[in-house]
DNA sequence: TGTACATCAGTGAACGCGCGTTCACTGATGTAC
DNA sequence: TGTACATCAGTGAACGCGCGTTCACTGATGTAC
């Protein structure tokens, strides 16, 4: 019999991790309250740890105190749990998009606004964009690719935009807006991506980088007139 | 003693993988040899499995035809392996680029022709461009940042064609050209990522989606005149 | 010309680890009769 | 009013796996004397 076994009874222990306390049992009718604490432990941990692979059904039930298996009580599998984790970021993403938006003075601000917002919650949640945006496409359930993606990126939303910044005069008119919605997700999430992968180059403060990339957008590089 | 031990004698069969054919041992002042041909199946089982988490040492050296413990003769760990993968791979997309650059007609068009072809080499080898450019930032080596990083994605040559372009008249003289050579990387490493991370979503046709791209820098979005 | 020896290019077996998942169970709490 | 019973919310122990890495070894080949 291999030490590993004696060894993984404690597993989860020697840095100075949050202590194995036992959260007392839920009171008979209210199972899915653990299932909304293993939520938010995972999300926790993966602010702390910032590291997808520390996400691990034996790391999260330690956290939330609780023993592996009752994970299985409330998901079916731990991509499964990790998806769920995502669902809801991908819903906060476009929260705090939306929130952004509301203060735009204009159409065309309220696109730029919520590139920004985008870009600052990446940068603020890296691990949770890594696993939303970058991860391995086959990790990635279905509900994740096609409608629901374009839904949490607000696409639609900044399509709509584009289109009454072309009517006001603020913006030329363009011929596909999604299209050009898209190309802006695109390119937010270039710099977003960049910036997770690579903080150490010296790209620069987040924002001086934003502004940079909207001028470059906005002015064109062609010479006028 | 665990079953894991006898299946590990087999680790690695199953599907129809490569047999595991023994390597003649390489001649007396050949051990070289070996690492040459390590390195060469690793690409290739990256390219096979598309998979960095398949890359690992036993995988290599059963592709090889040799035991775990020889890759440590040429490498002095598994992360070690990896990034001299990636080097070549850093390489190859400098020289990629170059002579797509080579064929352009002006300084402006090898730009264009670099970024084509770097969108095209990530695509064509998604797990190289994964591990390459949008890894954690800690399993990366620091020799992958900062100097090399921009050796390798040609933002030298970038800015420098970008001064002749303005130069030419082409485009618009551009207060910092290094600085604007990296929002083309990003932009660029924007597209190559989405598309790497969400092959599903409709983006349409890379080039297509290039080319929208390219003519939204080029032309910008503010009115003109 | 022959032979002891160093070196080189590997091998075989194991260590220790962490992981996802399953299985049979337990003990408190509410419900039916 | 009391008690058998179902159910709910978990637990404890283990299975089987694959991984990186280490350690003592082996056997062919070249070299020195």
């Amino acid at each position: 019999m291999p030490l590993a076994r004696s060894a993984e009874a404690v597993a989860g222990e020697g840095p100075p991790r949050a202590a194995t306390v036992r959260r007392s049992r839920s009171p008979r009718g209210q199972g899915e309250q653990l299932r909304e604490e293993i939520l938010l432990a995972a999300e926790r941990l993966l602010i702390e740890t910032n590291d997808e692979s520390a996400l691990s059904i034996r790391a999260i039930a330690n956290a939330v105190g609780v023993t592996p298996p009752s994970i299985y009580l409330h998901f079916s599998d731990r991509n499964d749990l990790v998806f769920a984790v995502c669902e809801r970021q991908a819903k906060e993403i476009d929260m705090v998009m939306e929130r952004a938006a509301a203060e735009g003075s204009d159409p065309w601000d309220r696109v730029r606004r919520r590139g920004l917002a985008y870009l600052r919650w990446g940068l603020a949640n890296p691990e949770h964009y890594r696993i939303l945006m970058m991860s391995r496409p086959d990790a990635t359930p279905e509900r994740f690719v096609d409608q629901r993606l374009s839904d949490a990126t607000g696409l639609e939303a900044v399509a709509s935009d584009i289109v009454l910044a072309a009517e006001a005069g603020i913006i030329e008119a363009v011929a596909d807006p999604l299209r050009e919605a898209e190309l802006f997700w695109i390119i937010i999430h270039g710099m977003v991506s960049m910036l997770v992968a690579k903080p150490e180059f010296p790209f620069g403060a987040p924002d001086d980088l934003f502004d940079a990339m909207f001028d470059l957008v906005q002015r064109g590089l062609i010479p006028r007139s």
